[in-house]
DNA sequence: CGGAATGTTGAGACTAGTCAACCATAGTGG
DNA sequence: CCACTATGGTTGACTAGTCTCAACATTCCG
C-alpha cells in the first residue's frame, strides 16, 4: 500500500539514493503532477513503485458513500505504491505541485535480487511504513481530537526540513488533515482555534502554523504513544527559554 | 511491526512452507506460549521474526495512561515481528494456548539474499500486512460501532478454517475485540446484542457466534470498503435460502 | 469587484464513553 | 454438594465529545 519512509538512518544510504543509483536513466522516470492529480487509483494494477521527488502526495481510500480516509502523506524521499501484487487498494494523489519517479516493479525486483543493500533498504522501508501505521492507528483509535492534532503537528514539525523549525507549512487543506486524523474539518478547525487561544500555536496564515510551545504540544501528542516522541525532544527548560 | 499475512496465494507456496524449508532444524525453533504470555515487549530489541504455528496471538500497543490498541491478531501461518531494526514498538502476546516458531533475523536475511523466492515472499508479506492496515484504519477512523463489529465478524469468518463456515469461535475476549476496533467492551457487548436481536447472528455461548445472515453482515461491513467484501460472497438469494 | 473555494463559528443532535449495577460461569474449598 | 469468589460479560442511566447542519468569514482568482 505504501507508507512513508524517508526516515533515513544515519549510517545507511537512504532509499532514494540507492534507487536512483540502481536505475541508469533515473531522471527520465520523473513525472510532474499538479494539485489533485491522481498517480494511481484504487483498482489499478500494481505495476510500479513511486519515489517522491518533490512536493506532497497523499494515499487515500474512499468508501462508496463518500467517506474518505487519508492513510498517509508522502514527502520527498518517501516511497509509495508498496502494495501486494494485484491491484492498488489505495489512491495516490498529488496534494500540490509535485513530482514522482515512477519505477517499474519488475525492474525493482530484479535489482533487489542482485543487490542485497537495496533489498534490505526496501524491506526495511516496508517495515518502517508498518511501524508508522502503529502510531497512526493508536491515534485514530484511541485519542481525543486535541491529541490527534497535537500529534499531527508534532510529527509534521519533526519531518520538516529542519526538525527544530517551529514554523510548519501545511501543504494540505483542512479536509486532508481531518481525513488523516479521522475527524471532521469542523473539529480540526475548532481544535486549531483552541490551540491558538491557549497560546500553543499561532496561525499567521491558515496554512502556516507557528508552534509556540512545542513542549506542551508534544506532551499532548505523546499521550497516546508512551514511547519517545517523534523527533528530537528538548527539555521543558529549553522550550520555555525558546518561547521567551 | 508485524501484521498478519497468511493470505496464501494459490500459485505460490505460502511463507510458512518457505521458511520451514529454509531452516534445517525448524522444529527446534518452535516455542509454546500460554494465555497472556508475552513473546516480545515494546522496547525489546528486534532480534527475531515469528511465525505462528498454533493458536492465536495479538499485537498490542499501550499508552502511559492505560489505553490499549490491538493492532492485529495473528493466526497460524501469519508472520509477525516485522518491525524495522532497533526495538519493537509492538508487544506480541499469546491470546490462548499457542506456539510460535522463533526465527533469528540475521539468518532470515542471510537466506533472503540467497533465495529470491523467499525474499519475494517476505517482501510480499510485508506489503500484504500494510494492505490489511488500510481497511483496519478506515474502519477505526470512519465507521460506526455496528460497521466495525460487522467487519470484524466478516473478516474472522473469512479467515477461519473453512471460509463458508457460519460458526465463528472467538478465542479473544471482549476487551481484545474492543481494543482492536477502537471501542469499549460495553459498546461491543451492546452491538453483539443488537445483532442478535436483529437476527443477524446467534450467540450459543459468549465465545461462539453463529452468523445467520452473512449477507446483511457483509453489507454493513462493506460500507467502509467500497471494494469487494472479504472472502467469497454469495448472492442474496443463496443467503436467504441458507437461512431458511 | 464578484464569485468560488476554503476555513471558522455556533447551536443542537447523537453516538459512543463512563460509571455502576447486575448476571453467568467456572473454579475452589469447606 | 453447596456456598464463595473471581473473572468475564451484559445492561442501564447518564455524560461528553464529536458530528451535523447552517450561517458566516476569509482568501484567492478571474
Amino acid at each position: 500500500m505504501a507508507y512513508a519512509f524517508n526516515h533515513r538512518t544515519k549510517n545507511a544510504p537512504c532509499i532514494g539514493e540507492l534507487l536512483s543509483a540502481a536505475f541508469p536513466h533515473f531522471d527520465a522516470l520523473i513525472v510532474p503532477f499538479g494539485p489533485g492529480q491522481e498517480v494511481t487509483g484504487e483498482g489499478d494494477p500494481t505495476e510500479n513503485f513511486f519515489l517522491v521527488m518533490r512536493g506532497l502526495f497523499r494515499g487515500v481510500k474512499f468508501t462508496c458513500d463518500g467517506r474518505r480516509q487519508v492513510f498517509a502523506f508522502y514527502m520527498p524521499g518517501d516511497l509509495c505504491g508498496l502494495e501486494p501484487e494485484g491491484s492498488h487498494k489505495l489512491t495516490i494523489e498529488a496534494v500540490d505541485c509535485a513530482a514522482m519517479a515512477i519505477l517499474p516493479r519488475h525492474a525493482c525486483r530484479f535489482r533487489m535480487n542482485d543487490d542485497p543493500e537495496l533489498n534490505a533498504a526496501l524491506f526495511d522501508g516496508a517495515t518502517r511504513a508498518l511501524a508508522l501505521t502503529i502510531d497512526h492507528m493508536m491515534m485514530v483509535g484511541r485519542s481525543s481530537a486535541e491529541e490527534r492534532l497535537a500529534w499531527f503537528l508534532t510529527m509534521l514539525a519533526a519531518r520538516s526540513a529542519s526538525p527544530n523549525a517551529r514554523a510548519v507549512d501545511l501543504a494540505m487543506q483542512r479536509q486532508d488533515i481531518a481525513d488523516y486524523l479521522g475527524l471532521t474539518i469542523e473539529t480540526v478547525s475548532r481544535t486549531f482555534t483552541l490551540f491558538r487561544d491557549r497560546g500553543l500555536v499561532s496561525l499567521p496564515h491558515k496554512r502556516r502554523v507557528l508552534i509556540l510551545r512545542p513542549d506542551a504540544l508534544a506532551r499532548l501528542a505523546a499521550a497516546d504513544r508512551d514511547a519517545e516522541p517523534i523527533g528530537p525532544v528538548r527539555s521543558d527548560e529549553d522550550m520555555e527559554a525558546a518561547v521567551a
